[in-house]
DNA sequence: AGCGATTATATCGTACGCGATACAAATGTA
DNA sequence: TACATTTGTATCGCGTACGATATAATCGCT
């Protein structure tokens, strides 16, 4: 077997998975003018009432030369507001504002829609779950994978 | 279940589990000068000696407005060469050149060295491929479901 | 043959991702 | 208490992604 056939591979799948995907959020996120990685935000943010950039970046895996300009675009939409912690003054606390706190209404229903495009094409709940189960496992290998190349 | 908890979502791990494995690629594309959709490239065009520009978007389901510009990188550094069809002046077709062709032997061990990350953490083989699957399925659905958005 | 519709590619603008770097605040240590 | 080190954010530069738009070549139909 040629492992250089892309027909092979298995990081394609999951490169164009993922793209497709955030491809499927778009018309609802459209809707709230938010972005996908900007949703994520959101969701951290409606579990938590407050979180220090750092927090954000660890709950998403992203990094703060993603995530700062992210939460910029975000204040200027006045999502969330951002201040410097009294404690530490290197650390900032984003928070929702009321208009980022009412945008969880409107999100609900989203699940449950990007949910009923997999599902409705014979693709079984358990089935996703699998993934997602599947999935979380190569996160954390990867993830260390990744740590150790730094250290 | 609060469907808009991160930890609940499905899509979240694939959004991940993609930027960690592009990630886990980087040191060895490194070696080679070129980045992963760059590498995309080259491998559909190692397996065919030449492809337009649309056939090398309907293999890596991306847009012309993100190859086009991938291309010209490409070209200049020396690793593909466009040419204007004859038969159809519309269309670019795309070679790899002598640089591009060789790349392959040094490319060679990736997939191993990739999958050797995962293996070596207690993931199965079996997993791996059956992860392939379940992926190509839902590629398949959005794929469509993207369509009907379009159409 | 003429001309509107389609097709193949390219360009523009915006928003990520991320390696590298900068910088101020806090921490550790002699 | 000085001062090197660490920590938390931000900035820069480059390379994707992608919706919208542009343009030239081809096709289809009369």
């Amino acid at each position: 077997m040629d492992n250089l056939q892309l027909s092979n591979q298995v990081c394609f799948p999951i490169y164009s998975a993922s793209r497709l995907i955030t491809k499927a959020y778009k018309p609802f996120l459209d809707e709230m003018g938010i972005t996908y990685p900007q949703y994520l935000v959101l969701m951290v943010l409606w579990e938590n009432d407050q979180l220090t950039v750092n927090q954000i970046t660890e709950k998403l895996l992203l990094n703060t030369n993603t995530i700062s300009p992210l939460l910029k675009r975000m204040e200027k939409f006045e999502l969330i507001k951002r201040t410097r912690s009294a404690e530490d003054e290197r650390s900032v606390i984003v928070q929702l504002t009321s208009k980022g706190k009412r945008l969880k209404d409107k999100a609900k229903p989203i699940p449950e829609q990007l949910l009923k495009i997999l599902l409705n094409d014979n693709i079984e709940l358990s089935e996703v779950l699998q993934l997602k189960e599947m999935l979380n496992h190569w996160i954390e290998i990867l993830t260390e994978n990744n740590k150790n190349k730094t250290a």
